[in-house]
DNA sequence: TATATCTGGAGGAAACAGTTCCACTTATTC
DNA sequence: GAATAAGTGGAACTGTTTCCTCCAGATATA
């Protein structure tokens, strides 16, 4: 790791390098927990460093965020393309949902890296510029052989890993699976022919459940506890 | 209307009357348009009047989301009570669906309040409590009937309306009716038999599916322009 | 006309995000 | 193991936003 200075590259000296790593890594825990819409402070507490020392490595958010998730967003048009060499174009289909669908509810950082946050969005369209197509691919392939629904275009299937990842685990602690439930009723929902509804992952209780709602939500201001309690 | 000062009660002056059905009316607009998370600023401006006004009629946000969504949450299960009337329990059940997802999706402040935004709780909860029985009747004739997929609980279709209402109109003018496509994909995964797929709504413009898809999250600080930009 | 009521919007207080500064610490180099 | 360049933490400053109150002046009512 080198650094610009004046006119030479100069090594990043050995703590500098550290603090580096920290603070990738506490980024990425705290981007996936909660989004991008995270402050430097968070960051830095999550790497126990100052501030200061965050924005000396990275001057603003695009350059952690693209630092972070290029290659998460690569991965999923990786995936697609892999998906589209399985054996059979439905089961590749499914595969490539519940590969992609995991990585979104488990990172809530990464899902709103494409669902387009206004950060690096240059570097990051770059990045999802390989989704599409691999998508169609799979798409027209499972078409094609009868399984997928004729009347489905590409950007269908955005709204439901939209909605779907909605649900998801970044934000929702206790239920971490719920998605897998309505992937399946939404699966039943996109294939041309069956005989009956396949089985459903398992019903969370319903706390559980309603939390991943509310989630879904920007989760309101926390402790909006607004207006008086006694004070005890 | 009356108000009560010290101990009688004394009507209100016919201006103000006037002035609180003006901040009703403008709450309601922008409630609906941008949920609950508006502030009285935000109303005041709305309802052309000044923010003390406001803040004299209704002393905080609860009073102003029970005083306009008691009647709305009412409304949806009275929607789901005569949907358990219809001839046929399927059709029943899509119908409230429909309607209680129109309401939902058209407006952004009923669909918080539903999911559990942190206002007016206690008044809300009361409000909503009629709902979930008479949905479980809704389901379970469908079910007894052989229509409704039998794995399906009650909490499956809070988490199904809050996945759908969230592509609402209310943040998403461009495709306000994007929904409907998506419910009925999802119909088509909650029935037991069917021969087909049944015909989707008609596909959405690109660019009105992206907004919608954005709009589902937070959407973002509008302006997060961040960064310099070369003044001109 | 008198007076109780109501109004607007300026502006104070508090919370919070983003950023920089600088006295101090630490690694590197010879 | 000293000299020095590089790096550090967190206080503090700026700017924004939200919430809420105050009060001089306007308006309805009787």
């Amino acid at each position: 790791m080198t650094v610009k200075t004046g006119t030479v590259l100069r090594p990043l000296r050995a703590d500098a390098v550290r603090n580096r790593e920290k603070i990738l890594a506490a980024a990425a825990t705290v981007f996936a927990a909660r989004g991008l819409d995270v402050t430097f402070d968070d960051i830095a507490a999550a790497a126990n460093v100052g501030v200061a020392t965050v924005y000396r490595r990275f001057p603003d958010k695009d350059s952690l965020v693209a630092a972070l998730f290029e290659n998460a967003v690569g991965e999923i048009a990786t995936l697609a393309l892999s998906a589209s060499g399985a054996a059979n174009s439905w089961d590749g289909f499914v595969w490539f949902l519940e590969e992609a669908l995991e990585r979104l509810c488990v990172n809530t950082g990464l899902r709103d890296v494409i669902l387009g946050a206004p950060y690096a969005e240059e570097r990051m369209a770059a990045a999802k510029i390989r989704i599409v197509p691999a998508m169609m691919v799979l798409m027209e392939r499972a078409q094609r052989d009868g399984y997928l629904r004729s009347d489905l275009v590409e950007v269908d299937m955005s709204v439901i890993e939209m909605m779907i990842s909605s649900l998801g685990g970044g934000a929702n602690r206790s239920a971490p699976n719920l998605w897998r439930r309505y992937l399946q009723i939404i699966l039943d929902g996109l294939v041309v022919h069956r005989a009956q509804p396949s089985a459903l992952p398992p019903c969370p209780p319903e706390a559980a459940a309603l939390d991943a709602i509310r989630a879904s939500r920007g989760s309101y201001r926390e402790a909006s506890v607004s207006s008086k309690r006694d004070d005890g």
